[in-house]
DNA sequence: TAGATATTTCAGCTTGCGCTTACGTAAGCG
DNA sequence: CGCTTACGTAAGCGCAAGCTGAAATATCTA
């Protein structure tokens, strides 16, 4: 899985509060640039260059209609930084696995 | 629930290759500071900071021992990331359920 | 084609972040 | 005590990131 690099553009993205409320609006509903624009004290070249990342990152998928550019939330983005947090816990609940069965074998070490 | 700051802290704690590194070795078991950073070619004060950082955004445990402080991941930190993304998961769906059911109203309005 | 509208791109500035070297601190040990 | 070991903290440097105003691009429209 080539995820690696997805994953860190992913993190990086929404580790901005700005961009994390930006993908909540679009989670809603299709929005413009410059509907999103509206939401934030920020300018709207900021808020363009915020939306590119999150493009980049394959958190949004951008729609062209006539001279507006329609955004819109891309679910498997998110979807990758889930598996791999589930992923991350799953392991650790192996590790307390393995740790709990040491521990069994140090105390039986002990007893005889 | 205060978790925003958390939540925060966390995200961009996660957006850090050599943080995500650190957490997977403390993930399987604890380690001492320096047993973290002969995992890695940065210097042992960098690692240092990564760990403040960590520990500060709640996803490791310090624990000190003598002249050692040994490192262990903190689930609860992970988990709410977890929820946080689950949650934003949840609401996608019921906003594509919103969608659906918008597109099926303004199909009957055509009808009549 | 000219002009208006929506949005991005550019250049530059400022701040924040990760890194390094040097120094400080705290606990064990002779 | 002084020495060593194991860390953290401080100061400073370079670079990436986010922001802004200005200019460029693209699309509709009269």
């Amino acid at each position: 899985m080539l995820k690696l690099a997805a994953m860190e553009a992913a993190l990086r993205a929404l580790a901005e509060p700005t961009r994390r409320r930006i993908l909540t609006l679009v989670r809603d509903s299709e929005l413009s640039a410059g509907e999103i624009a509206s939401h934030f004290t920020v300018t709207r070249p900021a808020v363009s260059q915020h939306l590119t990342v999150l493009k980049e990152a394959g958190l949004v998928h951008e729609r062209r209609n006539g001279t507006r550019r329609l955004y819109s939330l891309r679910p498997e983005g998110l979807a990758g930084l889930r598996s791999f947090l589930e992923g991350f816990w799953d392991e650790r609940l192996q590790a307390l696995r393995r740790e709990a069965e040491a521990e069994e074998r140090r105390k039986r070490g002990n007893h005889r």
